[in-house]
RNA sequence: GGCGUGGUGCCCAAGUGGCCUAAGGGAGUGGUCUGCAAAACCAUUAUUCACCGGUUCGAAUCCGGUCCACGCCUCCA
């Protein structure tokens, strides 16, 4: 099956081909960790995790880089504001990011690089442009990569340098440049930087933003590698700019798959902290919302549409989950007997291969869903109508992990499967009410779990007893 | 000013020339099951895809215009 992808620098779906057969180079702009990441950072980081996740359920081999910027202006500025030392201050950011993705249950990348660690591999690069001719030193020590010198600059984003605006930005710092649009690659040391500097050939200094990526690709994935994704406001200059460096280095195409993830806005209005609709995974946490639903309400939509992430949305995702959850056990007790039933490997296989084609369709998450339900559908059908058996309900089990792997929101196993006494007791207790036809007694009993975050379903096995 | 995206039912969201009298989910309503619930099952909720005009045998899908919302244009995911 041929996977067709929407390649950002040719405004068009095209047909993947990696350039190692099944083997995938993936780049991923990570996060800046001067702060705990908000929603939004998340939304573009999840549909990277769903195209990892998909490249490898169709059988390719992914290395994924994730950068970590710990070294930039808002690191060291926030850093020195703390009076933290750099290192300690980002290391707290980059623990909270491991969490989050843990939490969202990441397929986690092979390397996470910081910044800080490729100083020497950055210097280097530079040194190639200025060597090339692609930079210059400006008066204040600064290098920075000359736009005019790369006559593809603006082939990603689609900008062409002459009808930009200009003028009105220029600040008196960047008077030192050549051209207003010139951007810096290593950015000579200043007292506002404090003790955070590294020894250059150019002196004192730190390097610039966009020149991590373009080395730290190179030195894990190759002169050219097979996709680069990141967020629709990285494309430029970011990503532009990675394309200048990397290219005019090594002569050679820098990547063949760009990957963009649009934006995410919070109840219909572009987030903001003013709004008070700025979240962090653990702002919604604290609201009581789990992150398996978050990560669903995250992958819900398609990566290239905007994204309307509301509350209403996390507690529908909630009892959608649920549902699933219930259909787990329901088919795990099926699976667990000894019941005759029909072959159905026919209807599984029909929904797995519509799901693999619909993910195959630069991720088409929505049909892909559709397929996931059509299959619990059928086979609650089949349950409904008692004829769905022992080896019937471990296949479709089986699919639904398989379904899993991409999509990682769901729990087959309950959480806390020790229940503890208190409540069993109380389902005994319930139980006898029942036995004795004291149905109001029941009831309490049965408000009173939910009140205990229990839930309890009566089945004719017996009561069921889930956490909620 | 330049470049670009989108407006589909109560909400979310696929579909981008005929299989669409528009997939799927959530929510609602009626029914089956149940002591009652929950879950599940059955039925039901857009002759219509922002608006106006055009192309076509045929348009939610293409073209033109209008309105609305949003993004990028130097370090913001």
């Amino acid at each position: 099956m041929s996977v067709r992808l929407y390649n950002t620098i040719k405004r068009a779906k095209e047909e993947f081909i990696p350039i190692d057969d099944k083997k995938v180079g993936l780049y991923t702009c990570g996060p800046t960790v001067y702060n705990y990441a908000h929603i939004g950072n998340l939304r573009s980081f999840v549909f990277e995790d769903i195209l990892k996740r998909t490249l490898k359920f169709l059988g390719y081999k992914v290395t994924q880089v994730m950068n970590l910027t710990d070294i930039d202006d808002k690191t060291i500025r926030d850093s020195i504001a703390a009076n933290i030392p750099l290192r300690d201050y980002t290391q707290k950011y980059k623990d909270a990011f491991f969490e989050d993705l843990d939490k969202l249950r990441f397929d986690k990348a092979e390397v996470f690089p910081a910044a800080t660690d490729h100083i020497k591999e950055m210097i280097e690069l530079i040194k190639t442009l200025v060597d090339k001719g692609y930079a210059y030193q400006s008066e204040d020590g600064s290098i920075y990569y000359s736009i005019a010198k790369f006559s593809a600059y603006g082939k990603l984003a689609r900008i062409d340098m002459k009808n930009q605006r200009s003028g009105v930005r220029i600040k008196t710092d960047e008077y030192e440049k050549d051209s207003v649009a010139d951007f810096a690659l290593w950015k000579a040391w200043t007292e506002g930087d404090g003790d955070n500097f590294w020894e250059s050939p150019w002196g004192k200094g730190r390097p610039g933003w966009h020149i991590e990526c373009s080395a730290m690709s190179m030195k894990y994935l190759g002169k050219t590698f097979d996709i680069h994704t990141g967020g629709v406001d990285n494309m430029f200059p970011h990503h532009e700019d990675e394309i200048a460096q990397s290219e005019a280095a090594n002569g050679v195409k820098f990547v063949n798959y760009w990957m963009h993830c649009e934006y995410l806005i919070v109840e219909g209005q572009k987030m903001s902290k003013s709004l008070g609709n700025f979240f962090t995974l653990r702002d919604l946490e604290e609201k009581g919302y789990n992150c398996n639903a978050i990560r669903w309400v995250l992958i819900s939509a398609h990566y290239r549409r905007t994204l309307n992430f509301t509350l209403e949305a996390c507690k529908q995702a909630q009892e959608t989950l649920k549902n699933f959850t219930s259909f787990f056990i329901r088919l795990k007790e099926i699976a667990d007997s000894d019941k005759k039933g029909d072959d159905i490997s026919a209807t599984v296989n029909s929904h797995m291969e519509k799901f693999s084609e619909a993910m195959s369709d630069d991720l088409n998450i929505s049909e892909a869903l559709a397929a996931v339900f059509g299959l619990q559908k059928e086979t609650n059908k089949l349950i409904a109508s008692n004829i769905l058996g022992q080896n019937a309900a471990a296949t479709v089990l089986d699919a639904f992990k398989k379904f899993d792997s991409v999509l990682a929101v769901f729990e087959f196993e309950q959480k806390g499967n020790d229940i503890p006494e208190e409540i069993t007791k109380l389902v005994e207790e319930r139980q006898t009410a029942r036995k004795n036809k004291d149905f109001a007694t029941s009831d309490i009993i049965r408000d009173r779990l939910k009140d205990l975050g229990w839930s309890v379903e009566d089945t004719p096995k017996g009561p069921r007893i889930s956490k909620i």
